[in-house]
DNA sequence: ATTATTTTGCAACATAGTTGCAAGGTGTTA
DNA sequence: TAACACCTTGCAACTATGTTGCAAAATAAT
């Protein structure tokens, strides 16, 4: 299936390349989303950890993936819905974070509440993330 | 006023020690919230980094301090209200992060709104985080 | 096929955070 | 207040994470 990865990546005006294809599809194949680490395993020594973090980099930019913030100072990245392209991301949803399995979830069908600022604060972004226990590690 | 670090140290349990105070004493001065490296400036070579980092992980353990999630991958800590003790924090405010001057604010009057998770998701933990630009900021 | 443009790997560097251990400081008890 | 036990600190060494410049390789355009 490297169609997909191939289709995706001319859709966002990327050059076809063997490490976009092959981190493309550690996205495409995963249900959670990834850090950095995460895909450095996976791949083993097939790349270079540089040219990781500047495929993460394209990615986002690009509108390919957006990152989640977390608790613990590690950001984590998952795949975007189509709609977003470069310079502007549509991913209001919340995350969810796992504490047992680790896993980190895109709430896609959860949005994130508009919350009332004090005067004079304007938003721009708003991220919610949930931690706790995911529905395969419930008791 | 160096009774009011004191005090707080010793209703937390914690020995009293220069680091302690000095650290503390940085939190109540400041409005907004402080990354390790804004204590690590403000200090100078009074303290080694290491001990920094200890002090600030000890606050956050004893309820003195708790940690703010920001989406650039840098945490933040700010002043617990009087509620918080070992083990069982009650921080469920909003935090803002203004994107011109940087300042983390703690909107205490601005509480977390509960989400509706998907069935088999138990939340534990909420972090919301709006950033933007602040009321000293807006043009 | 040739050329122009992008991407990659490497090396070097910078920052952030952790751990073990000996020395020094704090609190407790007599 | 002196002796002791316990806790905290500084130092060194280490791991992890992320960035930059540059030459070589790969990709895209002609
Ligand atoms: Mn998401
Ligand atoms: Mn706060
Ligand atoms: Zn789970
Ligand atoms: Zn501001």
């Amino acid at each position: 299936m490297e169609i997909k990865e191939t289709d995706k990546l001319k859709k966002h005006q990327l050059s076809i390349t063997d490490a976009r294809k092959k981190i493309l599809a550690f996205f495409l194949q995963t249900p959670g989303a990834l850090a950095h680490a995460d895909i450095e395993h996976k791949s083993g020594t097939e790349f270079d950890r540089v040219t990781i973090y500047r495929t993460l980099q394209t990615f986002v930019e690009k509108g390919i993936i957006h990152t989640i913030p977390t608790s613990d100072n590690s950001i984590r990245y998952a795949l975007c819905k189509d709609e977003c392209v470069t310079g502007h991301h549509h991913d209001d949803h919340v995350h969810f974070i796992c504490d047992d399995c680790g896993t980190t979830y895109c709430l896609d069908h959860v949005s994130v509440p508009k919350v009332k600022l004090p005067k004079g604060f304007k938003a721009v972004q708003t991220d919610l993330v949930v931690s706790g226990s995911c529905n395969k590690c419930e008791q």
